[in-house]
DNA sequence: ATCAAGTACCTTGCCTGATATAGTAGTTGG
DNA sequence: CCAACTACTATATCAGGCAAGGTACTTGAT
């Protein structure tokens, strides 16, 4: 039944990373390692974010102020450094929203005439 | 009426090229120069899938043994090499349609909670 | 007590692919 | 005759994904 499995290659991810890490700290605050663990969690496990990556998107987010971040009390393993979205985050993450739309939109109209045919 | 306008950032052209490439081939046999003309016809140049960026897609493609190739007749202008998709080719396109309608799924997964919000 | 495993974060280096820039060559229209 | 267009190529820069490898702390099992 799984006939319509893809995978994510690298240029694909490249264009949902920072979409992905604002969308989850809009929801609440969170630390680095949370979001990690939450997109295998709600991927069942069939997407990783890989750490390098992540960590990499949260440290270029808060640098265009798109994030601002503080540390916080470590439960367990060492401390977490917890991070919230900015008003300038917000409306980064409205507008990479709007491109992804944008994108699927210009595939569609690109490829109208094969599109039906890929479908055999 | 053009709010929902949007780019396409490098980021996000990278998930596209080939594909598209692939897509307009699929159509019919077509020189470099041609592609990169319809793209803009289509997208009402809107959308311009740079030179330089076109070539290397090419090449990458034909590398990879998905185009095969051939020079033509150039009307005006130089000679034009034509591209036609291989069996293996046609594969990559299907693979690659369904890793982005996999990657649209993923990320309306993962972002299902503040898609609603973001709508705002 | 020890040790593997998990939590939580960070660093470095490699590689791919988009893009700027520039160039070659032929053709066409004014 | 020259600007503009067609058609393709080459080089260099840059961003970002990812592998690989730390550090430091906590917890559970032996």
């Amino acid at each position: 039944m799984n006939a319509n499995q893809g995978e994510l290659t690298p240029d694909l991810i490249r264009g949902m990373t920072d979409t992905i890490v604002l969308g989850l700290l809009l929801e609440e605050d969170r630390y680095g390692y949370e979001i990690y663990k939450e997109i295998l969690r709600r991927s069942d496990n069939t997407f990783e974010l890989k750490e390098a990556t992540l960590y990499a998107s949260i440290r270029r987010l808060e640098q265009e102020g798109c994030l601002s971040s503080h540390w916080g009390e470590g439960s367990r393993g060492g401390r977490r450094r917890y991070y919230s979205v900015t008003v300038r985050g917000l409306d980064r993450y409205r507008r990479s929203l709007r491109n992804w739309t944008f994108a699927k939109q210009m595939l569609d109209r690109l490829l109208a005439r094969t599109e039906k045919e890929a479908a055999l």
